[in-house]
RNA sequence: GGAGACGUAUCGAAGUGGUCAUAACGGACAUGACUCGAAAUCAUGAUGCCCCUUGAGGGACGUGGGUUCGAAUCCCACCGUCUCCGCCA
């Protein structure tokens, strides 16, 4: 959530800085500006009246002992109340509507961002490995998968539906071997390990932006106001909402394993074979919360560790900054880690780590005190993919495959796998 | 799912319609004394948050409503915690 404030005192600038997005919030900004004046208004009103209430009410107690007439001065106060309760009435329909329309508001990108309308306007920063020149015609991991008997989407369709998937044996062996390589590799990297529950109610799916504008694209648990979580950022980050955590304690980092459920409405038609596009994965995320001064170093480093486990694996990768029109909703600044898969014969997305800045901070209420004596302010929350696990697998059947059907395990899953090849 | 109890600052907790919410009392915390140092003890001290037109302003006692001139206190709903019973991996 952007600040009113900010927004009061330079709304042609967060107008400027939002079109950067490839959209345009002008619109909304006037009608925000125009409600926040009436607001003012009306509640300054009220304060006045109630200091008045408060004041008459000091001294009804006094006048009573004394044997004073009070009815005629509670006549009047009646009166004052009912004024009081139609002003604070009218003064929280219109808080709400201002809170409604802020939520509907995506996060103002960093300047130092690109600019740019899609994600053809990606830089690209770094690189990490050549892709493997195969001798042979390299399958698709669906089909390495499929012929290893390790994959199994079909029988998924029966049990489920479209879009889901049964790992078989070693298939299984090497999700649960890679979820396993990323926790351990993190929590010894300094990240507190977090199991966290996997569906959350409506105020932490608010927090972290995933509502109300995106309630299209989450699993809701019938008869319940409960969502399953599309990524351990929202029960995660959630943990410290209406917090004031203990500056001498940040930064916080943590790393969580769960299961994460979208519904991918829009992506009709895309990636409909393998792994890449699932309503339920399984993934590894970097949360952290931290000092607004430090946070454009954290995203640093929490980036590099999430390039590390790829780094472990022999994955060849690269890493992109989100340009202005791709970045998310909630997010400041985006780098896209990118895996290279030699079936799309191109980097694709398996990690994604930002800054949200103040945004989510804001919304979910998450505050620090930097000493005893200091006001309390706005933490910085950061997040990423550390990493996908199913991309990962699929990165791994099709790097590693060979001649004969067989794939070879990365060194660093060894010991997690108990063997060094699967055929 | 059934029955009961409870939700007040950093923690325990007092307050049951106005003179107790810069919230009694206690602990924790800070400073000092005692001590070689610490613990214990004694003394002193500070304490939050939100809104605004920054005022001897307003709000805030789990959340939201209601009753009242006035609600932490009375009523209703919801959320959460604890205890007992039932069910259960």
């Amino acid at each position: 959530m952007l600040n009113i404030k900010t927004i009061r005192s330079n709304p042609e600038e967060v107008k400027a800085a939002l079109r950067r997005r490839n959209a345009n919030y002008d619109a909304q900004i006037d009608e925000l500006l125009a409600i926040d004046v009436e607001r003012r208004e009306i509640s300054s009103k009220a304060d006045g009246m109630k200091a008045e209430q408060n004041a008459v009410s000091k001294k009804i107690p006094q006048i009573k002992k004394e044997g004073g007439d009070i009815a005629p001065i509670m006549e009047e106060m009646k009166k004052l109340s009912n004024e009081i309760k139609e002003c604070d009435k009218q003064s929280a329909v219109l808080e709400e509507k201002q809170r409604q329309l802020l939520l509907m508001i995506p996060n103002t990108p960093n300047p130092t961002i690109p600019d740019g309308k899609s994600d053809a306007d990606n830089v690209e920063i770094r690189r990490y490995g050549e892709p493997r020149k195969f001798d042979f015609e390299p399958k698709a991991h669906w089909d390495v998968g499929a012929d290893l008997n390790i994959l199994d989407p079909e029988t998924a369709a029966k049990v489920t539906g479209a879009r889901f998937h049964f790992y078989r044996g070693l298939g299984a062996r090497l999700e649960r071997a890679v979820i396993n390589y990323y926790l351990d590799t993190h929590t010894e990297n300094g990240y507190t390990e977090i199991m966290p529950p996997f569906m959350v109610n409506r105020a932490s799916m608010t927090g972290t932006g995933q509502l109300p504008k995106f309630e299209e694209d989450a699993f809701k648990v019938a008869d319940t106001d409960y969502f399953l979580i599309p990524t351990a950022e929202v029960p995660v980050t959630n943990m410290h909402r209406d917090e004031i955590l203990d500056g001498s304690k940040l930064p916080i980092s943590y790393c969580a394993y769960s299961a994460c459920f979208r519904g991918e409405a829009g992506s009709a038609g895309r990636d409909t074979r393998g792994l890449i596009r699932q309503h339920q994965f399984n993934k590894v995320e970097l949360v952290k919360f931290c000092d607004p001064e430090t946070s454009y170093d954290e995203l640093e480093k929490l980036t590099n560790d999430a390039e590390r486990v790829l780094q472990g694996l022999g994955l060849p990768y690269r890493v992109v900054c989100l340009s202005s029109g791709d970045i998310g909703f909630s997010a400041a600044k985006t780098y896209d880690i990118e895996v290279w898969l030699p079936s799309y014969n191109r980097y694709c997305e398996i990690s994604s780590c930002s800054n949200f800045e103040d945004y989510q901070a804001r919304r979910a209420s998450i505050r620090f005190r930097k000493s005893a004596k200091d006001k309390v302010q706005l933490v910085h929350t950061l997040n990423g993919s550390g990493v996908a696990i199913g991309r990962t697998v699929a990165a791994i059947l099709e790097n590693y495959q060979n001649e004969d059907g067989s794939v070879t395990v990365p060194e660093a899953l060894v010991p997690y796998m108990g063997c060094t090849v699967i055929k």
